[in-house]
DNA sequence: CGCAAACATGAATACTGATTCATGTTTCAT
DNA sequence: ATGAAACATGAATCAGTATTCATGTTTGCG
C-alpha cells in the first residue's frame, strides 16, 4: 500500500482531477446535482455512493475521479449553497439605498431561495456535524456582511445605534426560523406575509 | 407560561423492558448520560455503541436491556432536554406578570442552560437528521407556548398587535441564534450583554 | 488519421459497527 | 434461604458501503 506523506501543506489541491473537457465538466455537474438531491432527501449518512452514482446515471468508480472522499462532495455542495443564496440576495437587494428596505427585499429573496431549493437548505444545516469548517464559513460570511451593512446604517442614522453584532446574529436567526417553517415545517404563509410580518416586528420591535 | 395540554398521551413503550430495580434504574441512567457525552461530542454517526456502553462502564449488549435501538436513546436525549429546557425556563419565568419581562427573563434562562448543556444542544440540532418527528416535536412544544403567550399579551395590551406565529417563530430563532453564538461559535460575549441587546431590539425594533 | 490523455467502468477489497444470543450473576419477594 | 425474575456479559453475526484498481472506451489535438 502506497503511503505518501500525508500533510496539511498541499497548498492546491490536486488530489483530484478538475475536469478537463466537457465531457468531464457534465459528468462532474451531473455528480452534484444528483448527490443535492440524495444527500438532501436521505441525509449525509444514508446518502451511498452508490446511490448518488446511481441517480447520476455513471458508475461507482466515476465518483472518485472527480471527488476525493465523500465528505468533498458535500462540502463543494455547501459552498455551492453559499454562492447561490449570496447571489440570489445581492441580485435582490441591487440598488436599494435604504438599509431597511434593502434587509427586507434580502429577506424575501433568502426565503423564496430556500423554498425553490430546500435539499440545500438541509444540507446546509447538517454541515454542522458533517462538516463544522463549512457551516462556519457559511454562517460566517453572511454574519459579516449584516454586520457591517448594519454598522453603515447606523452611522448614515438609516437605524437606531445598538450592538451590530448580536443584531446581525438575530436577524440571520429570524431568517433561518422563517425559512425552517417554510421548508422543514411545511407552513403554507405566504413568503410575502412572513416578510411583512417579520419585518414590522424588526423595525418597530413588539412594545406597545 | 406554558400550557402543556397538548402531549397528554404517554405513548407506552414495550419494545424493551423498563428498569424494575434501583439497579437497572441507575445502569439506564449511566447509559443515557453516556450516550449525551459521546453523541454530543462526536455526532450521531461518529458516536459507535461500543463507544457509549465503555463510557458508561457496561458492555455492549446492556445497551440493549434498556434500548431498543441506536435511534432510541437519541430520541430520550432529544425528549429530555425538551423537559429541562421548558423546566428552566418556567422557573426562571416564574411569577413574572409582564410578558416582556418574561420573555427577557425566559431568553436568559435558555441561554445559560445551552450554554451549561452544550452537548444537549447540538443533539437537538441533529435531531432534524436522525429523528425529524422528534425534531418537530420539540419545536413545536415551544412555539405553541410562544405564540399563546404573545396572543394573550397583545389582548392584554402589554405588546402591540401582530401575528402571533411569525412573531413566535421569529422570537425563537434569535433565541437559537444566539445559543448557537455560545456553544457553536465559542463566542465569549456575557450572556446579559446578548440578552440586553437582543430585548432592545425585540422591544423597538431597528427604526431610528 | 492516430494516439496519448482523459474519462468511465464495476467488481473486489477492507473495514466498521449495530444487533443478537447463549451464558453467567445479582436482586428480592416469599 | 431460595428460586425466579431481572440484570449483565462480550464474542459472534451480519449487513452495508466507502474506496481502490485493473481494465476498457472516448475525446481532441497534432
Amino acid at each position: 500500500m502506497i503511503r505518501a506523506a500525508r500533510n496539511a501543506e498541499m497548498p492546491q489541491r490536486p488530489s483530484v482531477s478538475q475536469p478537463k473537457t466537457a465531457r468531464g465538466e457534465a459528468t462532474k455537474k451531473a455528480i452534484l446535482a444528483a448527490a443535492e438531491r440524495v444527500i438532501g432527501a436521505k441525509g449525509y449518512n444514508d446518502a451511498s455512493i452508490g446511490h448518488i452514482t446511481s441517480e447520476a446515471g455513471v458508475a461507482q468508480g466515476t465518483f472518485y475521479i472527480y471527488f476525493k472522499t465523500k465528505e468533498d462532495v458535500f462540502s463543494e455542495l455547501v459552498l455551492e449553497m453559499g454562492r447561490l443564496v449570496r447571489h440570489s440576495i445581492a441580485e435582490a437587494t441591487q440598488g436599494i439605498d435604504d438599509r431597511l428596505a434593502a434587509e427586507k427585499a434580502g429577506l424575501q429573496a433568502f426565503l423564496e431561495f430556500v423554498q425553490a431549493h430546500p435539499d440545500l437548505y438541509r444540507i446546509v444545516q447538517e454541515a454542522l456535524f458533517v462538516d463544522p469548517e463549512a457551516y462556519q464559513a457559511y454562517y460566517s460570511a453572511f454574519a459579516d456582511g449584516y454586520r457591517d451593512g448594519l454598522t453603515e446604517a447606523a452611522l448614515a442614522g438609516q437605524i437606531s445605534a445598538g450592538d451590530p453584532d448580536t443584531r446581525a446574529w438575530a436577524l440571520m436567526g429570524i431568517a433561518r426560523a422563517l425559512g425552517e417553517q417554510l421548508v422543514v415545517f411545511k407552513s403554507d404563509k405566504p413568503i410575502p406575509e412572513l416578510v411583512a410580518s417579520a419585518y414590522d416586528l424588526i423595525e418597530n420591535g413588539i412594545k406597545p
